[in-house]
DNA sequence: TTGTAGGCGTTATCAG
DNA sequence: CTGATAACGCCTACAA
């Protein structure tokens, strides 16, 4: 392989000038940075990472921890906005997946450390309280997605839950709906609370009395192998002698079992029942027609956010922990309309 | 740091000793190796990767370049099946994101020189033909969910589209259908026309009649941006006066749009239309009531066997392109019924 | 403005 | 079986 040494020869200089024109450092002839450059061209030559964080004992690598990426695809957008940050902040992203076993867990913050990570983002591909395996390594770390539970030695930064699911119902209630379904998220997913009371909350707020709410239960059980009970609740919520004029699903993909159960029984969405969802995971609130009014979860800006901010711990070497909140932004299309 | 230096002072050996420990060569007295080892967790002593790197010039990293991630978050099974491998087999792994710049492309595989990567994937996340801007480095590769298309030097791992396809549309018949519409996936993606064909090869193996078979567009124009048919198509085709027994939907997103459209028009499913989709992108699949038949692509066995296929070429050196097909099976739920 | 000497943490070589 | 010493490619410190 063609080390910086070659390239001093061939330019006629010493490795040290070849260096500093590398690394973009003053006192070179314009001259003297031309020969070099060129030979660098000539040879190709490519500066080995490897060597240069045994020096300066920085690796410019931030590491990501996911557990199941398969479940839940969407939340890969988390990803997306480090990789972004990343990318223009010159870093490099060492990637690990856990699957949800934590022996593996351990593995990777051992992994981690042989390649002296700078930091480490901690992923989960939904939103929810975790209790991370670090061996104590020490590593500088932000949890992305999740919070941790007994530990408190992790800054966090999630999505906002509670506002989200509050402008969704403030909105069905500003287009006049007063009997609302809900139908609620898996209630080990951290969304499914915060969203059932801020619905709950909102509701109250605007006067609704308790008996215009009907909430079910949509699924339950550990994700990947959850029962689902979303269609025969909708049904059901629909059958209703007074049904709702609108129902809130505890997110997107449970939508499609409402918009099936609706047309099944032959109600037209929206004027006979709007739907909102929650998520905007296009694959589907895009694909539904009409296409689904919902609340936006900021995969991408947690992953981003949560770059720089990892980043901005490293200089500032106070890592207290404390937790931030990205908002959910209302996706207005049209599955909702207002009540005759 | 603690280094090698102090582990060895510590169990009074040499740093070389040490080296043997960690490495697991043999001679070395089973007392010799227990004060190492034990010298090593008093320590917390974990080897430096860069320091190995450096000296073997070898670095036990794959990297991962992927296009657009967001778009198409199902095809992260991909990158699961990848991390399997690696994992297994001690690799790390590096990962970068085009986002279908391909300046930025060229960036990437100058990074993954710089870090003296071993051998690099080239993902995609729906499967087309791709001209990958290696600038020439000359890094081991496997395209895996992509074919080349100018340059023939990477051997390759694509899904059977064609197969896929052949076993829905032969399924279809064996229940008894012979009027079937087909709703084609975007013309710019490599499956459609390979689905098609599928379709149109083996319905007319069957004896089926040009005039019983409706095909129309789903879907055209750039990935993330496209126009959508299907809505319309779907509606269109279910209005004929005889109208199809069963859909075939250019994949499991699409099929959303076909339930809506026969939910509306008052059919029943499968009783009065049977659909089969492609993909087994379950979030969706699964979340469609009767749950869709389709066929499953195959993303976490194509990234398992091609971070495989890579290592072997590793060792190899024989990297003479070649393209492999993992099939697509068929996932039989409940979106079919028999003619009656 | 440029060059020299030394060392980062490992492993390879070869001698003991 | 074990150890001393060199070397990997780069950067820091210091000297010229």
């Amino acid at each position: 392989m063609v080390s910086i040494v070659s390239v001093a020869k061939v330019a006629g200089v010493s490795n040290k000038t070849v260096s500093r024109v590398i690394n973009g450092e003053p006192y070179v002839t314009e001259e003297t940075r031309e020969r070099v450059e060129k030979a660098i061209r000539d040879l190709g030559y490519v500066p080995n990472m490897a060597a240069r964080q045994i020096r300066s004992s920085r690796s410019n690598t931030f590491g990501i921890i996911t557990d199941y990426v398969s479940t839940t695809p969407y939340s890969v957008d988390i990803v997306r906005g480090i990789q972004d940050w990343a990318n223009a902040n010159g870093k490099t992203i060492l990637m690990a997946n856990t699957g949800g076993v934590s022996e593996r867990e351990a593995e990777i913050w051992k992994t981690f450390q042989s390649h002296r990570i700078d930091g480490v983002l901690y992923v989960t591909m939904y939103h929810r309280i975790v209790d991370p395996e670090t061996g104590n390594v020490g590593i500088p770390t932000v949890m992305i997605n999740c919070r941790p539970q007994t530990n408190e030695l992790f800054p966090s930064i999630e999505p906002d839950d509670y506002q989200g699911a509050q402008d969704l119902t403030r909105y069905l209630l500003e287009k006049g709906h007063r009997r609302i379904g809900y139908i609620r998220l898996n209630p080990i997913l951290l969304g499914a609370e915060m969203r059932l009371d801020a619905f709950r909350q909102t509701t109250w707020e605007f006067g609704v009395s308790e008996s215009d709410l009907s909430i079910r239960l949509g699924m339950e059980g550990p994700v990947g192998a959850e029962k689902n009970y979303v269609f025969e609740a909708a049904t059901e919520l629909l059958q209703q002698k007074d049904r709702p004029t609108a129902i809130m699903s505890g997110n997107d993909e449970m939508a499609i079992q409402i918009y099936i159960a609706a047309l099944t029984l032959g109600l037209r969405i929206p004027q006979d029942l709007s739907i909102v969802g929650f998520d905007d995971f296009r694959t589907v609130s895009m694909a539904l027609k009409p296409e689904l009014t919902t609340a936006a979860l900021p995969y991408y800006d947690l992953g981003f956010e949560g770059a720089k901010w990892l980043n901005g711990l490293l200089s500032d070497a106070m890592i207290r922990p404390s937790s931030r909140v990205v908002p959910c932004k209302l996706v207005e299309r049209a599955s909702v309309c207002r009540t005759q």
